[in-house]
DNA sequence: TCTGGGGTCCTAGGACCC
DNA sequence: TCTGGGGTCCTAGGACCC
């Protein structure tokens, strides 16, 4: 049967997930901040208006949002995850297939029907999301991936709806695009573009294929294609296997002092391997990066390096050792360091690939990590630790979040309660 | 004073091998 | 003075995404 994509994007999705559970915020303009409340990462419609930028430093603004009685929350990623899978649920029993393409974006496939049945079926699906989980979704529908995200734009002002058009009517819309919008130009290829006078989505699809080829690689090509129609890109509906995990955290304050740093790392190093158990997967190769800050007066001082791991490994142990050898290599004194983390790459499941001679993990090695994953897990995060990444609580770099609303779903504490 | 975090894919170039 | 050619693997860096 012939298929054709729709993209479902959550409207102002860690907005919503807020509202969802306290209603006193539906009525009032609205802000979530990222870690450390730092960037403004989602936005409601009034805010949205007034003009603040998806991004912006929330101290830039913070008085703007004041004035107009906003709402601020810092994020709460353990609700927007639980809220997420609840609304992919209800997308999967609406599609043909499913891939979740993002924490508020699903790609679906759908019969493909005449552009009016797509329309009542788009609105079907809006409104089961709505009433069962009490988000707001758009739908943009298209014959590729590409189109579909095009589709999703328009719906903006079209009820959250929109089918994609063919023919004369397809090149109207795709002339008044920005080339910047495209899903996968950013501001590099925007600009590259412009500098050929290429500034419309109907520009790039009109582009020669030899000419992106060159240019923009085959993933600007890969564009241009699917926005003439042929799709490219296939829906994964099988998530494909994670091959890198990265922990990092901005610090609150700056930090100096190598030792400082070496408890930052070392957190987040195990962090990392306590999430590579769960997950089943051993690393074949750490990195580890520190940065100061990005914005403002230089010198600006960031450096990294990486290290194979032999034998590819889930153990804390191990990866705090090779960490604090690494950190050692990147470390300068003196700068005013803003922020460091760890990289884990070529992940692979757990007991395949080669061991190595001489240094098998052992059993009592094993038997260790499972004692410490599930005394964390039952008993609650940084229950037992690692000497070297410091002692919870006088820690001073740990990260800012004032104004985190309640784990209302995945905690039993911070269940809503409903009066009559 | 205050600017997030976590991913993927592609390409070029070096190391290494025969 | 003369100094091959082709293949693979790995890594770093750039670009993009939400």
């Amino acid at each position: 049967m012939d298929a054709v994509f729709a993209l479902v994007d959550c409207e102002n999705f860690y907005v919503s997930c807020e509202r969802v559970f306290d209603p006193s915020l539906r009525d009032v303009p609205m802000v979530v901040l990222s870690n450390n409340d730092g960037c403004i990462i989602a936005r409601s419609a009034a805010v949205k208006d007034a003009g603040v930028p998806m991004g912006a430093p929330y101290f830039q603004w913070a008085e703007t949002l004041d004035a107009m009685g906003t709402a601020v929350r810092s994020s709460n990623y353990a609700l927007y995850g639980d809220m997420s899978r609840r609304v992919m649920t209800e997308l999967e029993a609406e599609a043909l297939r499913l891939e979740r393409y993002s924490i508020d974006e699903a790609f679906l496939t759908l019969p493909a029907l005449a552009p009016d049945a797509l329309r009542r079926q788009a609105r079907r699906i809006q409104r089961r999301v709505r009433r069962r989980q009490g988000v707001p979704i758009r739908v943009g529908i298209g014959p590729t991936k590409t189109l579909a995200k095009v589709a999703d734009e328009r719906a903006k002002g079209h009820d959250g709806r929109y089918v994609c058009p063919t023919g004369d009517a397809l090149a109207a819309v795709l002339r008044t695009l920005p080339v910047g919008e495209v899903w996968g130009i950013g501001p590099a290829y925007s600009s590259l573009l412009a500098e050929h006078g290429v500034t419309t989505a109907e520009g790039l699809r009109q582009c020669p294929d030899a000419w992106l080829r060159k240019h923009l690689t085959v993933v600007g090509l890969r564009v241009a294609t699917e926005l003439r129609g042929t799709p490219c890109l296939e829906l994964e509906d099988a998530p494909a296997p994670r091959k890198s995990m990265i922990r990092s955290r901005s610090f609150s304050g700056r930090l100096y002092a190598l030792g400082d740093l070496r408890e930052a790392v070392a957190t987040h190093a195990q962090r990392a391997a306590e999430k590579l158990r769960a997950e089943e997967l051993v690393a074949g190769r750490l990195g580890v990066f520190v940065t100061t800050k990005k914005f403002g007066d230089p010198p600006h001082y960031s450096n990294a390096a990486g290290a194979p791991l032999r034998p590819a490994t889930n153990q804390t142990p191990t990866l705090l050792d090779v960490a604090g050898t690494l950190l050692r290599a990147v470390y300068r004194d003196g700068p005013a360091y803003k922020k460091a983390g760890v990289r884990l790459q070529a992940l692979r499941p757990e007991g395949t690939g080669q061991g190595h001679l001489f240094r098998e993990d052992t059993d009592e090695d094993e038997a260790l990590m499972a004692a410490v994953d599930r005394l964390n897990r039952e008993m609650g995060r940084g229950t037992v630790g690692f000497a070297a990444a410091g002692v919870a609580g006088r820690r001073d770099w740990t990260m800012k979040r004032e104004m985190r609303s309640p784990h209302y779903t995945t905690r039993w504490a911070d269940l809503p309660e409903a009066r009559a």
